[in-house]
DNA sequence: TATTGTTATACTCTATAACTATA
DNA sequence: TATAGTTATAGAGTATAACAATA
C-alpha cells in the first residue's frame, strides 16, 4: 500500500544542487574558452569516436542527447576543422560513417589543454580530499547524464 | 630551482573528463526541461538571493561570471514572472537591490521538482557508493566554479 | 511507412558596443 | 574618471519544420 508515489524525497535537494553545481561550472568554462577552442559539445564527439569509431551522425545524435540536424552541423564543423572524416556506409546508402582523422587524434590526446589551465589549477588548489571526491564523482556524473 | 613549471601534470585528463562530463550533462538537463521551466541561470539566481538578499545587478553578474547587461535581461524575466522584486539602493541612486518575493521563495522551496524528476529518478537509481559520491562532490564542483 | 541526412528558420543564452545617469 | 544600468546588435548552440533519398 503506497499511500504516496513520492519516490526518496530527500533526493530531491541533491538533484537541485547538482543542477546549478552543473549550471555555474558549465557558464565558468564557456566565458574561460578560448575564442577558437573546440566547444563541449564538439570535444564530446572527438571523445566519443575515440572510444568507438564508424559512428553515424543519427548514432552520435542519440548518444549526446541532441537532435539529428544539431549533430550535423557539429560534423560538418568537425571535418572543416579536419579533426573527422566521414565515408559511405558500406551497405546503407543514406548513411555517413565518421572517424577521426590524424589530426583529431592529436587534438584528443594534447587536448586544447591550454584552455582547461584555469581548471587544472583550480583542482590543483583543492586539498587531498575535495580532489579524490572530484575524481571519484566523475564516472557517477556521466551516469546521471547518460540515465 | 624549478626545473619545468609544469604544475601537477596528471589532473589534465581530470579536468578533460570533468568538462566533458559537465557538458554531457548541461546537454541532459536542457533536452529534459520544461517549455516553460527556469533556466539553470534564473534558478541560480534565485538561489543566491535566497541565500544573500539584497544583491544588485552588478553582485548578481560578478557572483555568476556573467556580463551585467545579460544579468540584466534575466532580472528583467524573473521580475516580470513574479519571482524576484526591486527596490533603489538607499544610498546610491545608480543601483537596484533585488530580493525575493514570496512567490520566488516558493519556487525555491518546492523548485521546479518536477522538472528534475528525471534526475532524481537517476540518483536514486545509483548504488549507495556512487550516491554517496556523487553528494560528496557537489560543494567541490562548486569550488571549482567559483575558483 | 520509417529512417537518414539536408536545408531553412527560429529560439535561448550570453557577449560586445554605445549610451545615459550617478558617484 | 569610474561605475551602474539600459538598449541594440551579434554570435554560439540547439530546436522545429519541411524536404529528398533510401530502407
Amino acid at each position: 500500500m503506497r499511500d504516496m508515489p513520492d519516490p526518496v524525497p530527500e533526493l530531491e535537494p541533491a538533484a537541485a544542487e547538482l543542477m546549478l553545481a552543473v549550471g555555474q561550472l558549465s557558464r565558468r568554462i564557456r566565458s574561460e574558452s578560448a575564442p577558437h577552442a573546440l566547444s563541449l559539445s564538439q570535444a564530446s564527439v572527438l571523445a566519443r569516436l575515440e572510444r568507438k569509431t564508424g559512428l553515424s551522425t543519427a548514432d552520435l545524435a542519440r548518444a549526446e542527447a541532441m537532435k539529428p540536424q544539431s549533430m550535423g552541423k557539429i560534423l560538418v564543423d568537425l571535418e572543416r576543422a579536419g579533426l573527422v572524416e566521414r565515408h559511405p556506409h558500406p551497405s546503407d546508402r543514406r548513411q555517413f560513417l565518421y572517424r577521426l582523422t590524424r589530426r583529431g587524434t592529436q587534438m584528443r590526446q594534447r587536448g586544447s589543454a591550454l584552455s582547461r589551465s584555469w581548471m587544472i589549477d583550480a583542482i590543483a588548489r583543492l586539498d587531498v580530499c575535495d580532489r579524490k571526491r572530484l575524481i571519484e564523482s566523475l564516472p557517477v556524473i556521466r551516469l546521471v547524464a547518460e540515465s
